[in-house]
DNA sequence: GCCGTTCTGGACGAGATAGTCAAGAATGGG
DNA sequence: CCCATTCTTGACTATCTCGTCCAGAACGGC
């Protein structure tokens, strides 16, 4: 009936998330986008609207994906929590270290850039946030159950310290600072957990 | 003998920083800043260079304020030094609550935007954390020795934390989060410091 | 005063940049 | 096989943006 889209969108999204992610929002030009994914300019502006439009449409779905890869990585049973929140801590430092090319994150780089300025974003990572220390919580009031940390301590008090230093880690490690020294914060924090 | 110049070069460089903290690197254009300072390009690029040159000098100038002023916050006795380094994250933490218009800090800002693609950044942003962590040791060091921490922990490693922490909450203050939460972490994280 | 020197202000040019548009291409239904 | 419909391509416009340049202004030494 129509002519059918040549171009498969998540692909092409995925690219435009990368050429975003590389130079930011103001840094991206439509056409660097255009020329990486290979369409005119008319299917791109067609398909997603404006560069505003097509960058929270990256934005957005990267935030879900971030929220839904922690969730996993946090979810299960109360015996295995701490090791979880364990394994998660140090799967952060390694991907800091391991990102050579210090692109860091998309979160930390758009929301730096953007949430000043646009509601959009600031209310994704908002949002985001909240997720983030939601599954963390959950993790940590796992760990108490099973004994593994104080289970006078608050949950959530923990689960934003634990955010907080994540969040630190990907910003230190963007700052240029050693992959010896991003271990010994991630291994520090672990550390500094209140035993029973 | 010739013409002086009719402007302050230091505030000039103010507003400049102004600009750039407001709207990013690549987000700020040259004729803002004229707009902004009053002053004709021709000056601006005689007096400065170009503006990646400017952006170096306002980002240089700004990081070593922030080395100076964390180390005022943290020099003195031993006696102090857990009051020291106790007020200096209450101070991050209020600092981060009062940005009202979520400006953020100006390092974050422009590590996530330019480190990546800028060395001399990169550099300046490296040589920062390391000074910082410097004085947190150094802090910390002595509220071990005056046995307000622990003085079997490492305090190079506490420092690292303490650093990550502070990061973490301006990114997610950034991000959004609440006064009660941002608080809630400072807290937390003094509270976890290991006492003797 | 006059002059050489540096500073100022803004016009200017080359190239970039967001978004539009029209002509043609691909598709399935009739 | 033709048509209506949607997609594609890239030329095009209007505006920005960086950096240069130059005519004139402000100064101190002479």
């Amino acid at each position: 009936m129509a002519r059918p889209r040549s171009f498969d969108e998540a692909a092409v999204l995925e690219t435009a998330r990368d050429r975003f992610w590389a130079t930011g929002y103001a840094g991206t030009k439509v056409d660097d986008i255009a020329a990486a994914t290979g369409l005119g300019k008319g299917s791109l502006y067609g398909a997603f609207g404006d560069k505003h439009a097509l960058f929270l449409r990256v934005f957005d779905h990267y935030c879900t994906e971030a929220a839904e890869g922690t969730r996993r990585q946090l979810e299960g049973p109360d015996a295995t929590a701490y090791r979880r929140l364990r394994d998660h801590v140090h799967a952060i430092a390694e991907s800091v270290v391991a990102d050579q090319a210090r692109r860091g994150c998309l979160i930390a780089k758009s929301t730096a850039e953007c949430a000043e300025h646009d509601e959009a974003v600031a209310a994704r990572s908002r949002q985001l946030f909240r997720d983030l220390q939601g599954h963390l919580t959950a993790c940590i009031a796992g760990a108490q159950r099973a004994g593994d940390i104080a289970a006078d301590a608050d949950p959530a008090h923990l689960a934003g310290l634990v955010l907080a230093v994540l969040r630190g880690l990907e910003a230190l490690g963007k700052g240029g600072v050693e992959p010896a020294g991003i271990r010994a914060i991630a291994d520090t924090a672990l550390a500094v957990l209140p035993k029973p």
